[in-house]
DNA sequence: ATAAACCTTTACGTAACGTTAATGTCAATA
DNA sequence: TATTGACATTAACGTTACGTAAAGGTTTAT
């Protein structure tokens, strides 16, 4: 079977601007081209467009998918699964995306004259955690983990003394949750002074402080697995035991 | 405080490039021009920054932040919820696209020699089901089932006679599945008769057959809810069963 | 013959800048 | 003071995957 553009499009799905594009960057070239000029297409490029729009719902760019049909030893499975990979860590930046948004709303409700000052103090710390996971390994090993912290410290216009002050506070803050998880109570001296020490670190990152603001992060700790893989480090539960206490503490 | 674009780029984070496009387009117009030609920025302009990169690091794009920042009595609350609405809605598209990907790459690890004609049957009917899902009901409604089917069919390109049989098959299947479930045994002989019926139905959709890519397939009957619906709409624990007919019946 | 339907290429528009290129200005130094 | 290096400017193309005209040939049917 022979098909002009039209008839392509017509049984694809696909517009007739999309084929001529295709042809143009040399992703589907038609069988051949009639002597006025129109483009035909044979069986053999039907089954190639199918495979195109396989690789396209899947989410891959026109670049990629070309990449992927011409070469013959091209590893299929591994493609998908790279692919894949993206896909999820796109789906994650998205899964901060909407906790960010999530938390404005929580606290645009709770407080609404929460300056804009103060939401990009959080905004940095975002873009800084994410720039860390983004390059931070690599970057750590390469450099080191000094030149790391310095450059994250710089980022965040903080004083190499209220860098060390911050450091201080969270070690103690960790210590505090150690004591509080024997203790197993999140309400108790010693897990209230863990909500305390953190109170007192977020002062690092926030130039104002609000029990809602301070509830709505302990929320997300356990919420958010970044966070949770974070602190339960320390010890399994901790992002729990460190989101009751903080809930404990701020009354919320 | 006055900056001039590279000041105002170092202390936000963002090029000059950007904030000569944020003049250009009437986002962020500096305070003053110089003598020479230099755009001259101030405090408020550093503020509106901020509240331009906490919006736009909420996803949003350049054009609604203009118009957020630019209404005075726009409900930035609503349009935070909106916005986050519009989130989920993509992340949605995101997980359905990573459950395909998903997928595929379990058929095709099944049997690493799965071409690509097999995995566009399977996309094919995928798209089908997911058309179906969309806008079945109402076609249904209009239409008739028959269109709807004669649709698919021509749609899975297939004859009306492979098709009549296809159902024939499927039929007879069903029937060997509710006997086996009768037996209570999906090793015993009506089980095993609807593991080969479901193989000869597959034959419809894949133009090879694989043990792995089966079993693959079986698997994926209990864990996709929309399968599992489909098959225990036969009789609750049905999916189950013609898993582990399949299972016991491939020898995986 | 003429119109309707179908084909072609060319080219601008999209979002948010990155990246040269060509050129003018400011501050510090030889 | 002349030069140099850092910094400023505008202009304009490139990016992705086409949508959407516009201007004009080709095929088919009447």
């Amino acid at each position: 079977m022979e098909y002009t553009v039209n008839q392509l499009a017509q049984i694809s799905g696909v517009s007739t601007r999309a084929l001529r594009y295709y042809h143009q960057i040399g992703l589907l070239t038609p069988k051949r081209i009639s002597s006025t000029g129109y483009r035909i297409y044979g069986t053999r490029e039907v089954d190639r467009l199918q495979q195109i729009l396989f690789y396209k719902e899947m989410g891959m760019s026109l670049e990629d998918i070309g990449k992927t049909l011409n070469s013959p030893d091209f590893n299929r499975l591994k493609a998908l699964k790279e692919h894949k990979e993206r896909l999820m860590e796109k789906r994650m930046q998205l899964d901060m995306l909407i906790e960010n948004v999530k938390k404005t709303i929580e606290s645009a409700e709770g407080r609404m004259d929460m300056s804009d000052k103060e939401k990009f103090y959080g905004f940095k710390k975002q873009l800084l955690e994410q720039n860390e996971k983004e390059y931070g390994k690599e970057t750590r090993e390469r450099y080191g983990e000094k030149t790391v912290e310095e450059s994250n410290r710089k980022f965040m216009s903080m004083s190499e003394e209220d860098f060390n002050k911050m450091q201080a506070v969270e070690k103690e803050m960790i210590q505090a949750i150690q004591d509080g998880m024997a203790e197993k109570d999140p309400g108790g001296e010693a897990g209230q002074r863990a909500a305390r020490l953190h109170k007192e670190w977020l002062g690092f990152y926030w130039p104002s402080y609000s029990k809602e603001a301070h509830a709505g992060l302990a929320r997300m700790y356990t919420e958010d697995e970044r966070f949770k893989a974070y602190y339960d480090k320390i010890r399994p539960g901790a992002a729990e035991f460190l989101r009751d206490a903080i809930l404990i503490f701020t009354g919320k």
